[in-house]
RNA sequence: GCCAACGUAGCUCAGGGGUAGAGCAGCUCACUCGUAAUGAGCAGGUCGUCGGUUCAAAUCCGACCGUUGGCUCCA
């Protein structure tokens, strides 16, 4: 038979020849390291017998596919490994995953229901010596039925309703040493190859993701074939905390959070509201050069306003509970509009079923206020304040607003995820033929930011409806279709490069965000631009065509940082901390040898000052040495020194933080300087 | 919210049934120094909160608060 190889060349095999035989065949030491192959871009085992005229790609440790049946392997081996040290125990799921593999597991009915991080050690331990004994996985074909008889006897329920969802006839077995799993594969040829294995975290995970389902105990791990490359993974964990937001906020003193304040409210600090306020302004100036309005709207809103977009109570349980007015007819809770009750109606939420338990009720009627969850609603009022005329559109709405959403306590962390934030939001109105101009105003607007922010490894993601579901959809299809083309045009002609994500979108319209990950590799999403054609019907808004018809525009949301605190904090684990020139909360620190330059040094400091730079001078009674440590540390990006030397000539002595000692020493003028400088802020800025 | 771990000085962390310890940071003094930590002294904590066990709790138990990882990667 002929197999096609990646590179187009192909290869003559005997039939039945396998994966293993072609691996051998190209060469001893690709069948060596041979972990599994792809099939027509599919995953196979590599025992298996390839099909005649396919096309196949060995997989190794290097490939992605590699590593996935590697870390599945090693999750059945763990599997068994449980099942020698804890009998009775019943299994969920065990998929690789990106960065390793896990097993969701119930303990319950053994005689270690709680697993501990403790009982990890010897969990691995047991794996490496099931794993020395070098069993095969074997594949096997297995009638349902006979499947289905196999779990009843084990008494596996988790593993009969995972049956339930399968055909017969595709079901299969794969075994190794003494245990068997339902598993479609693929796997490593044997257990021999998995050397290293590391267990690296307990969680709670529902059966299926459903709340509503029992909790089984998830293991995360993960495995290598060698010692050596388990360590270097391991090590790379701990630089990767040293880059954590956390960590970074706390050192350089940029924000905080307080107990008494409350959880996920965080704090700006001075150093940390310099920086915050610097984005800000450069976000203001680009959306006034792209035809922003700034509008200002406040922190609470009526009821009322959030029953007409839809919001309340429909989303009530990631809201803060209402505010009623003293005296209202609702009272029955004792919510009073003093802060005292409304922390009270916060701590209720906490302790009961969300947030529906602690508002006082529910009833279409009541009067009382919200703190906003989103900016929109307010904007629309804006937009509705008076006619607008077609030849007014597109109008373009922008406000760093505040809103505040009641996330669940498990889902905080950090910056990344909060209950109170500031959206660099903006509301377009436009009519359906503006749409791809727009979006094109808009991707332009996030490219300079991101470009702005040396950020370059993100995704863009364009989300459109579910082609198979289509009535879950508000809006024309022919609308839909218009306005889904028109992202994908606008993408494309702007230079942006997307994936797209069928069903991702809201039930109001597509939308195109903007994705980056953590220091952990945990994605999150920044910029988004989400088209609605559910709030102008809601909110009744319309402008007048140039037939004299009054017709709905349509509504454009969008937040190309998608909210400070996160944007912040995924950047500065980008940047592990080291913020580029134009952002540093303290862009140069003057660094006096003796105090005999100090007042030299305040000159320099006011001189650079007076051209807008942020700058400190440290006068305290320590040497060189120590001063530029400290400012290394603090990541200040320019340390200027001033000796006996610069004071008389008139010059400074340029450091760059990171770079050490440079060559100029005492040899830059103050204007030059101070022009070089300001220059480099255009340039990162691309105003150059 | 649920599962697991954690919570000791501003930070990093040690200790552990007999009422607390280090380094750094801070303050004071001396030192006036040329590219990543000058020295000495001083001060700083009701060991997250509340309750229980005990002659005695930071230590053991419970509840609560907070932090962290996970609960969306589908045999």
């Amino acid at each position: 038979m002929q197999i096609t190889l990646p590179d187009g060349s192909t290869r003559a095999l005997p039939d039945g020849a396998t994966g293993r035989d072609l691996a051998q065949d190209i060469s001893a030491g690709l069948a060596r390291a041979a972990l599994a192959v792809e099939v027509d871009g599919e995953v196979h085992d590599l025992d298996r017998p390839l099909p005649d005229g396919a096309t196949v790609a060995i997989l190794t440790w290097e490939s992605e596919g590699g590593k996935a049946a590697f870390w599945h392997s090693s999750a059945h081996l763990m599997a068994e490994a449980l099942e020698a040290l804890y009998p009775g125990v019943k299994l969920g799921i065990g998929p690789s995953i990106d960065t390793g593999f896990y097993y969701d597991v119930d303990l319950s009915e053994t005689d270690h229901p709680v697993l501990s991080a403790d009982d990890l050690p010897a969990i691995e331990k047991k794996m490496i010596e099931l794993a020395r004994t070098d069993s095969a996985f074997e594949r096997r074909d297995v009638p349902k039925a006979e499947a289905v008889a196999h779990f009843e006897a084990k008494g596996d329920p988790y593993k009969l309703e995972l049956l339930e969802g399968l055909e017969d006839g595709q079901i299969t077995f794969y075994t190794q040493g003494g245990f068997t799993d339902l598993c479609r594969g693929p796997h490593i040829a044997s257990t021999k190859p998995i050397k290293a294995v590391k267990l690296l975290s307990l969680a709670g995970a529902y059966w299926r993701g459903d709340e509503s389902r029992p909790q089984l105990t998830r293991i995360y791990g993960v495995s290598f074939p060698k010692q050596k490359m388990l360590e270097e993974h391991l090590e790379r964990l701990e630089l990767a905390k040293q880059r954590d937001h956390r960590k970074l906020g706390r050192e350089l003193e940029l924000f905080m959070f307080s107990d008494k304040v409350g959880p996920g409210l965080p704090i700006w600090l001075p150093k940390g509201a310099r920086l915050r306020e610097t984005l800000v302004d450069f976000l203001k100036e680009e959306q006034v050069k792209r035809g922003y309005e700034p509008v200002v709207t406040p922190h609470i809103g009526r009821l009322e306003l959030y029953r007409t977009s839809g919001h309340y109570p429909y989303y009530s349980d990631s809201q803060f509970p209402p505010m009623f007015e003293k005296g209202a007819a609702s009272g029955s809770a004792g919510l009073g509009t003093e802060a005292e009750g409304v922390s009270e109606g916060a701590e209720l939420a906490n302790s009961g079923d969300g947030a529906e338990g602690a508002a006082p009720t529910l009833g279409g009627d009541e009067q009382g206020y919200l703190l906003k969850p989103m900016n929109c609603p307010h904007h629309t009022q804006v937009y509705a304040h008076k006619p607008h005329s077609y030849r007014d559109l597109p109008v373009r709405l922008a406000e760093f607003g505040t809103v505040y959403r009641y996330e669940q306590s498990g889902e905080l962390g950090g910056l990344t995820r909060v209950r109170g934030f500031t959206q660099d939001d903006a509301h377009i109105f436009c009519t359906p033929e503006q749409v791809k101009d727009e979006f094109k105003n808009v991707i332009d607007l996030t490219l300079t930011v991101l470009k702005a922010l040396a950020f370059e490894d993100f995704t863009a993601q364009v989300s459109l409806r579910d082609p198979a579901n289509t009535e879950k959809y508000i809006g024309e299809p022919a609308q839909w279709d218009g306005a889904e083309q028109a992202i994908r045009e606008a993408a494309a002609e702007m230079g942006l490069e997307t994936v797209e994500e069928e069903g991702e979108a809201a039930f109001y319209g597509p939308k195109l965000d903007f994705m980056v990950k953590d220091a952990l590799g945990r994605s999150w999403q920044l910029g988004t631009v989400q088209l609605d054609y559910n709030l102008p019907e809601r909110f009744d808004l319309t402008y007048i065509d140039e037939n004299d018809q009054r017709v709905r525009p349509v509504m454009i949301h969008r937040a190309p940082f998608g909210s400070l605190e996160r944007f912040v904090g995924v950047m500065l684990e980008h940047t592990g901390g080291n913020l580029p020139l134009w952002l540093a909360p303290t862009q140069v620190k003057v660094l006096p040898i003796t105090d005999d330059q100090d007042d030299y040094a305040r000159s320099v400091a006011d001189d650079l000052k007076g051209a807008g730079l942020r700058v400190e001078v440290d006068t305290r009674s320590e040497k060189v040495g120590r001063k530029i440590r400290d400012a290394e540390v603090e990541k200040v990006p320019v340390m200027l020194i001033l000796g006996k030397n610069e004071a008389e000539a008139g010059t400074v002595s340029v450091r760059r933080h990171g770079l050490g000692d440079d060559s100029d020493q005492g040899a830059s003028e103050v204007p030059a300087l101070r022009q070089g400088l300001l220059d480099e802020i255009a340039r990162q800025l691309g105003r150059a």
